[in-house]
DNA sequence: GCCCGATGTTCGTCAAGGCGAACGTCCCGA
DNA sequence: TCGGGACGTTCGCCTTGACGAACATCGGGC
């Protein structure tokens, strides 16, 4: 009487599974191996057959190095930029007020608040993180020119911009006392 | 040769399924019912006892409200200033640069980026949300009078603070053109 | 061509999770 | 005082997940 939930976790879980074990590299083998688990167990987990245990599940999160959350569900980046004033949706609750979602949380991500601070001068440039990493920018004052080495956009104050962070970018500020809110998702 | 691993997430469930059916107001027996699990089954997890199932612990999930993440590891929440100029360990990785983590995500938690805006007026009075609910918010330009309600706090550009938003806060422009980005953290 | 190693899958066995019923407890109203 | 109801816990039964061995498959060397 169990049939089918609302989404079938045991599907995602067995993507993700899949998906993390072909980032790391390794093989059904070797990571049934790591995690201490059976590798018929894997691989019935991979191929949707199977409904893990906790301690499964946690031990197979161990081994890959990911957070158990990211197991349950996935993730998916893009390269987004909204400027001040384009604001999709603007819901003003009251006068005097108006707010626009700019990144609804993906499920499982986890997203750390930084204030970072630019003096103009030569680009910073940043290595691909590890991979899944999402990052967010908004512009509190000066100008900044920021993106995926290839794809860089000027932002000025109130401007949003998304993209991944697991490919090469760069930081640069434009005008001097460049402050904005950075917040890095690491799925 | 399973023994303990790094931190039990047996107790970490035991004690979220606790916490959150505490939150929701339903007792053993009726959250059973509607996740459709035996109650003995869910007694059994409460105490730490046995080893959910993914198909168990989403169906308690499900009832609960919470996005399965949520019963793997808990949060904590606090109030906290941060003006700007006195960023804690700055990390200046390359000169014309400085950053600093502002607030490190919790596992699980959901961070909803937003940004707004607000002109100077009667301040906008905001309910408690959801349990758990953290508001960060890092002024861009203008001023704002913000955090629970009595114990609001000026805030200028570069500014940040972190409230329980589970609580009645409220938001007040003291400038004109005021920009703020505001993180909305749903644990 | 042959063998060897590594890959991922399938098959029986066993222990453990999930289930339903019965139990002990507490509280409230008749 | 007694009975009913809701609470959470405990007790056998049975299904099911996890295991290990055997299996099929593919690639590279000698």
């Amino acid at each position: 009487m169990e049939s089918e939930r609302a989404t079938a976790p045991l599907d995602v879980i067995a993507a993700s599974i899949r998906r993390e074990r072909d980032r790391v590299g390794l093989s059904l083998t070797e990571l049934a191996r790591q995690a201490g688990i059976a590798k018929s167990t894997l691989s019935q987990l991979e191929s949707g057959t199977g409904n893990p245990s906790v301690e499964t599940l946690w031990a197979l999160g161990v081994a890959l190095g990911v957070p158990f959350s990211r197991l349950v569900d996935p993730p998916r980046p893009a390269v987004r930029v909204v400027r001040s004033g384009e604001w999709p949706a603007v819901r003003s609750e009251q006068a005097h007020f108006t707010g626009a979602l700019l990144a609804s949380c993906p499920p499982g991500a986890r997203r750390d608040i930084y204030v970072i601070t630019l003096e103009p001068g030569s680009p910073r440039k940043a290595e691909a993180h590890i991979p899944g990493t999402v990052e967010h920018l908004v512009v509190s004052t000066g100008r900044v020119r920021t993106g995926p080495v290839g794809e860089q956009v000027d932002l000025g104050p109130g401007d949003y911009i998304r993209f991944p962070g697991d490919v090469p970018h760069s930081y640069q500020a434009l005008a001097a006392d460049t402050i904005a809110v950075l917040v890095m998702e690491h799925v």
